[in-house]
DNA sequence: CATAAAATGTGATCGATGATCACATAAATG
DNA sequence: CATTTATGTGATCATCGATCACATTTTATG
């Protein structure tokens, strides 16, 4: 969703409208699952602390579900981003070879990744459990934005085979192997 | 648990007292979820499948969460089981240097894991979501059995390096990083 | 600017759920 | 056989997710 325009910390009074409920209930809804748990989270609750009757959820989620999933899609979505940031940041501008360059490039996409579970457990939690890529449907992985962290992976690996780092044979559906690692280490941290 | 005396095909028709309830539940519950997904899996509905009041889980499950907490358990050891079972069914009987060994047992763990993941789905989500090791508590990790697969890996690493195949240093640690490359790899399966 | 249309929030309400209770019945024990 | 313990029943409560007609604010349009 990428965040609307209002800030965020303005803490508006009572005006009837709440002026970004769409964002607010995302962001209160990880605090709150962070305390109590997934399913210790309720709507009406995090209405309440907000000020606004539940019903007014769902005039920006059309579900639970949606809005568990929507937190998903924006877990991905920074995901993506601070891999791309991290890797404009200028770290790798001193290696001159293609192959330390994408070598270096597909590191920093397990830094990236590692430095997001750690930092934000819950959403990361949420994104591989039953609402992100573990409910029936694939979507948020099926995504074909560039800024998509499962898509900067097979570019990343894509540098890899063309430098000549690793062979044609290794690239094969490398992604998901490379994947399931880089997942699996940050599961545990 | 470990499954109780009474046969768990048997339909007995109406007789006040389930007879197995505690395990009949758990496994109906795996098959709802399946369907229905974790939280649209409700004991009320479950206790009617089996012809029971949903009061009367509560005589063997605090919780709701209990109940799931349970079934990853039991998850657990039907998968520290298996790994055994997969080391003494000879496969490795034929090698004969200690690295050899060490590192087909090794592998062999890796084997069951996935094996598991794969044939067990519900339960392996189960296990590393919200209510197994993803929950408040690591209980299911710290637990001393030595049939517990987390166990069996540290035993395992050990035999690697008493055989030598592997570093002193590089055993320093090393089940974190191997369950977790373990794991990811079973997670997208 | 006025007014219609669209977006957003309200309060009431429904069915289902998790959980607890006193009570009933079966099984185990001696 | 009698008593204790394990297990199941039905009623009940608060809460939840979701939907509804209606109210209010914002935005767009003539």
């Amino acid at each position: 969703m990428t965040l609307k325009n209002k800030p965020i910390s303005q803490q508006q009074r009572h005006s009837y409208h709440h002026g970004n409920l769409s964002d607010a209930i995302k962001e209160l809804a990880i605090k709150l699952i962070a305390e109590h748990g997934v399913d210790g989270f309720s709507i009406r609750q995090a209405a309440g602390i907000l000020g606004v009757a539940s019903s007014a959820v769902y005039r920006h989620y059309q579900d639970k579900s949606a809005l568990l999933k929507a937190i998903c899609e924006d877990g991905f979505f920074r995901l993506g981003q601070q891999w791309v940031s991290l890797i404009e940041s200028g770290v790798v501008s001193m290696d001159t070879t293609p192959q330390a360059m994408s070598l270096a490039r597909f590191s920093l996409g397990a830094d990236a990744y590692f430095k997001f579970a750690t930092e934000n457990p819950v959403v990361f939690q949420l994104m591989f459990g039953p609402y992100g890529t573990g409910s029936q449907d694939w979507t948020l992985f099926q995504t074909h934005s560039t800024d998509h962290p499962f898509a900067m992976l097979c570019k990343a690996l894509d540098e890899l085979k063309s430098a000549g780092v690793i062979s044609e044979k290794a690239r094969e559906n490398a992604e998901y192997l490379a994947f399931s690692m880089i997942h699996g280490i940050s599961c545990l941290a």
